[in-house]
DNA sequence: CGTGGGTTTGACTCAAGTCAACCGACGTGG
DNA sequence: CCACGTCGGTTGACTTGAGTCAAACCCACG
C-alpha cells in the first residue's frame, strides 16, 4: 500500500530483480538469465482507480503481471446485474497466452500498476523459457482451486455464511501477512465498497448491510466507524461460514 | 456412448495412438516418441456407475485423463447442501500436478474409464515433454473460463434463466457433434438427474422441476418422457438464458 | 405385479430482494 | 464558512422467488 505511492512517483522503469512481487509472480523460479530477457520485454502501465483495464469482449494485445494496487474480475448481464468472478492482488496474471479476446471486464478498483508483455512475445516466451510455464500452470490451477470454492458460497450458502466467509477471507489473509498464524484475534480494514461485496456474494447492498450489522449484533465482529473490522475469535467468525472444521487448513 | 461398451469388454490396455481422445486429451499435441513413453508409463482404471473416483481431502496418488463416461466434481457442506463445480466429459484432465490432496470429491456419473499416471511420474514428464505443459495450461485455463461463466449464473441469474442455460448449454454441444452449426432445432436426451441438475445449477429438484415444465408450456421446449428434449428455436431458448446476444459466438 | 427411485404438483413459509427514506462524511463552489 | 449535492451506508416496510414439506405419479425392473 505505502509503496504504491513509490511507483506513481517515478519508478515506471525498473529491473525485474528489485520488483517487489518477485517471489510470488510468474517469474517467481525464472533465473537471472531468463529475468534479463524478460527485462527487454516487458513495458509498465499504470490505471487510475475506477479506471477500465479491459472490457469483456475487447481485443487484448497484451497481458501481464498485477504490480501493485486491487482491480476486479466480473461480467455484467445487459439488465445491469454484475458478478464479480475475483479480486485480484499484486502477482496474480491477467490475460491468455492463446485468446486475444477477453472474457471478462476488468476494473482497477484502487491505481494499478501492471507490468506488460505483448502477446506473441510471451507465447514465444512461454516456449524458451522453462520455468514460467510450470509457475503460470500453478498459478492458474490456484485460480481455478479459488473460482470453485466459490461456486460453493455462490450456490449453497445462506446470505450470513457468505458474508463471514469473505471476512474470514479476509481475518486470515491479514494473518498470514502478520505472520502469527495461531492469532485468534484480528483486526483489519474492509478494502471494498459494500456494492462490491454485494457483487462478488451475490448478494444486494441491504442484505450485505444487515448481514454486517447481524455479525456486529452478535458479537461475531466489532466495527469501528464502517470499513475498520475487529474480530475477537476468529474461532467463532470460522463457525459462522458454513464450512466445518474442513477449511481450518487454509494453504 | 458405445464405445462404453468396447472399455468394459476387454480393451483396458492399448497404444496411445488408438485412444479415441487423443485429439482433444493433454497429450494431443504429443509426438510419436512422447507417446511412445507415456504408452509405458500409464495404467487404466475403471469406476462402476456411482462409484467414488476420489474424497476432497483424500490423498491422490495418481492423476490422468477421464477417457470415457461422465463425472462430476462437487464438495459438500456437512448439512449435506452440495454444488457440483463440473462435469467432467471424456478428455478432460483430473488432479494436481503439484498438489497430493484432493479439493473435491469426483463421482462417476456413468461407468468410467480413466488413464492415469502415477503423480512423480507425471512430474518428470511434464518437464521433459515439451508439447505436455503447454496443453495442460490451456485445459486449465478453459476449465476456469467455465468456472467463472458459472459464477455468474449462480451468483445472478434466475431459476428460469440457469435451466434454460444448462438447457442450451446441452444442445449446443449436441449441435457441435452433429456437426451442423447452424440448425435451428436440435433433441436430445438430458444425462443428468434432476438432483444432479439441481446442484449443478445451485437449486433444488423442486424448482429444477418446476422450470422446466414451465419452459415446456412457454413453448421453448418439447419433452418426450422427462429425459428427451427437443428445442425447436435454439434462439428462442438462448433468450431466456439472460445472456443476451453477447454469448452468440460461443467458441 | 409390487417396489422404489426419480419426478411432478400443490400448499405454505421464509430468506433475500425491492423500494424508499434517512444518515453522516466529504468536497465544492458561492 | 456555510449551504449544497453526492456518495456510501444503514434501516424499515413490503413483496416475491425459491425453498420446504407432503402427497401423488410414473415407469423401469426384478
Amino acid at each position: 500500500m505505502t509503496l504504491n505511492h513509490l511507483f506513481h512517483t517515478k519508478m515506471l522503469s525498473r529491473e525485474c530483480g528489485e520488483c517487489p512481487i518477485r517471489q510470488q509472480a510468474i517469474c517467481s523460479r525464472c533465473h537471472d538469465d531468463e529475468l534479463a530477457l524478460l527485462d527487454t520485454m516487458k513495458t509498465y502501465r499504470q490505471f487510475k482507480k475506477g479506471q477500465a483495464i479491459t472490457y469483456a469482449g475487447q481485443d487484448m494485445k497484451y497481458l501481464g503481471t498485477l504490480v501493485s494496487g486491487v482491480a476486479t474480475l466480473s461480467k455484467s448481464m445487459e439488465d445491469g446485474r454484475r458478478q464479480i468472478m475475483g479480486v485480484l492482488l499484486p502477482s496474480d496474471f491477467i490475460g491468455r497466452p492463446d485468446h486475444a479476446i477477453a472474457e471478462y471486464d476488468i476494473t482497477a478498483t484502487t491505481d494499478v500498476l501492471m507490468c506488460l508483455f505483448e502477446r506473441s512475445a510471451f507465447q514465444t516466451m512461454l516456449t524458451t523459457s522453462p520455468a514460467l510455464g510450470p509457475r503460470l500452470l500453478e498459478k492458474t490451477m490456484d485460480e481455478l482451486d479459488a473460482a470453485r470454492e466459490w461456486l460453493l458460497l455462490l450456490g449453497r450458502k445462506s446470505a450470513r455464511e457468505k458474508v463471514a466467509t469473505l471476512l474470514l477471507l479476509m481475518a486470515m489473509k491479514m494473518i498470514a501477512l502478520n505472520g502469527d498464524e495461531t492469532a485468534e484475534r484480528v483486526n483489519f480494514k474492509i478494502p471494498l465498497t459494500r456494492e462490491t461485496i454485494a457483487d462478488y456474494l451475490g448478494l444486494t447492498v441491504e442484505t450485505v448491510s444487515r448481514q454486517i450489522t447481524a455479525l456486529k449484533q452478535d458479537g461475531i465482529i466489532c466495527l469501528d466507524g464502517q470499513r475498520d473490522v475487529e474480530v475477537p475469535s476468529v474461532q467463532a467468525l470460522m463457525r459462522e461460514t458454513g464450512d466445518g472444521q474442513a477449511n481450518n487448513r487454509r494453504h
